[in-house]
DNA sequence: TTGTAGGCGTTATCAC
DNA sequence: GTGATAACGCCTACAA
């Protein structure tokens, strides 16, 4: 026998009150309207009957769900897991709840999910899967919806955004590798219509300029999709364009390791041959042979800052837009060697 | 101008209807209670207002919140992404969307997040932290809530369950090196309060019975948890028992890392000196050094399957409890060779 | 086939 | 400080 869920009515008519009193004694924002003394009283029988607020019925009054729905291309990749709990972690300590959703990166997709959760009243969206111009940012935004992009940015400044300093890493691992004596130096680009592709190219570009080598066409490859198997497809056109790399920059580490299955099949050694550096220093990546040379950040963190910045938003403090970089650092481990004069690519 | 969001009513008058009318047209379950023709117009008035139905108002109102609370131990662990993506996909083709809660392996934060979801008037739940004995189940079902659990399992056939065959998965492994030559098999078992732990132990003691090889204590080792570290903890604890292994068997892939590190510390090759093999076929474990021969079993597929057993419950239907076994299967790699009587242990 | 009315559990706005 | 009342948006007997 299914015991009928104890209502707010149980509660004040155990207390001897009106329930709309015992709503205030519950509510730690109205208590003071109310006698310590009965709020006493309210609260204990509470207690004594196992009383849990039914949230619908209160976002049903309130139009507030207590829920915020945080987008993503794919649970799979490594990369977001510390940052769904970062988010969900902190959102849980404001008693927010996160509606995950899948978006495989393909923006029909991406519309159903989101109408999916408009329909559930979330008070708000985290995006990581913003592209650099997206009709859904705006409509949200119009709707007066709370929104905050995470790892990736909007090409202005019209969104709150929480992201490593993507250029910055760049530049460190470039001048990692130039340190190492690399002069021809490879590019695996990732898709240049999300900011992560983007920045982390220019970043490139500039770093390459700053240690006044010269960009090859032929030395740059473009990824449509930070995928394994896009790596490989680049890391081999990288190799059978002549070239001549020592080194090789990869948009991020999945790309990376697609590198090294390219290089694996033409029988060069990493880093002996060619030295690899990655982006994002993902989970479990230090597992790899040789472990990858990476630009790190704390993904954990972003979820949590990101999240920070939605409650704010969600609380309707009001100030400028807030975009937070955060410090990138690389990770030196086996994939770069010095150059080798004694193992030529060739 | 947030325009505030068409309701039912405006539906309606748009339609010249009432809102009951409306209500029913919109309906597909009850559409057929009303004209077709006004039908027509409801939908179309629908359309034209980009009428969206609020699932917390309908929630309020049946009862049902088309919410699932899913309970993992941890998102980070890479066994656990493509589960939920399956449930997820599944679950929302139904329309019903997934709560994720970590509970870190801790009962506390365990039972903290139930109630959180409870509150939310979730309409099942999907456990992948079952232990062995564990309260919560009881009271969940006290409480009328469907529950399916998932690659873990009660103790009796209570409640539903999806989940791979461990025993007969670990005999796999067990078979493969014995006929590689491989007597002296050391096993790293899991924690022995779930039942992942407990079958997989089981199977690999009917294993070695199966195929007369005695089991030493020394040859054995149990970890406090299925993590890198303690599967280091415990290889090296094998290492040095001077059980003089060939062989290592781990509960799990995270175990086998663990080992992987404590064999490298010994100076041990995997496999010329010591074969290993796991379990999971965890993403990304083809990409260590050596690829980990494991216990595969289909991921995506356990967390389809527990949402489609979880829906048949929430829409009451009856019947057996449903206990679901997916077959295992053994990938084999790089960490396993035949017995090298050139390299012994020592 | 359609309209009426009541209520799901909570909270906001009045009065007292 | 507390009680009464209405309303959030939807669904569903029941009546017409």
């Amino acid at each position: 026998m299914p015991e009928t869920a104890t209502t707010l009515k149980d509660v004040a008519r155990l207390a001897g009150v009106h329930p709309a009193t015992a709503s205030r004694a519950l509510n730690p924002e109205t208590r003071l309207l109310v006698s310590e003394e009965t709020a006493g009283r309210v609260l204990t029988a509470a207690a004594q009957l196992g009383y849990r607020p039914n949230t619908v019925a209160r976002s049903l009054r309130t139009k507030k769900s207590h829920t915020v729905g945080v987008l993503i291309p794919d649970l799979n990749n490594p990369l977001f897991p510390p940052i769904v709990r970062g988010l969900e972690d902190r959102l849980g300590s404001d008693g927010y709840v996160a509606l995950i959703g899948n978006t495989d990166g393909d923006n029909e997709r991406e519309l159903r999910v989101i109408e999916q959760m408009r329909a559930r009243n979330v008070d708000g969206f985290v995006l990581a899967t913003a592209h650099l111009r997206n009709p859904i940012l705006a409509e949200a935004a119009e709707a007066g919806l709370p929104v905050v992009l995470v790892n990736r940015m909007a090409s202005d400044y019209s969104f709150p955004s929480v992201t490593v300093d993507n250029e910055r890493g760049v530049k460190m691992a470039i001048s990692h590798l130039t340190s190492l004596g690399h002069q021809r130096i490879g590019y695996i680009a990732g898709p240049q219509d999300v900011s992560t592709g983007l920045a982390r190219y220019r970043g490139f570009q500039t770093a390459m300029a700053a240690a006044h080598l010269e960009i090859q066409p032929s030395t740059v490859a473009f990824a449509r999709a930070f995928s394994v198997q896009e790596g490989y497809r680049c890391a081999k056109q990288l190799l059978t364009s002549g070239s001549d790399c020592t080194a090789v920059a990869a948009g991020n580490d999945m790309l990376a390791i697609g590198c090294y299955e390219a290089l694996e099949e033409a029988r060069l050694n990493c880093p002996a041959d060619i030295s690899v550096v990655g982006f994002n220093n993902m989970p479990f990546i230090d597992m790899l042979r040789p472990p990858l040379t990476t630009v790190a950040f704390p993904h954990y963190q972003v979820g949590t800052e990101a999240a920070q910045l939605l409650i704010e938003l969600m609380n309707g403090e009001q100030g400028p837009v807030k975009v937070l970089y955060l410090a990138p650092e690389l990770v030196v481990r086996g994939s770069t060697a010095p150059l080798n004069s004694a193992h030529p690519a060739h």
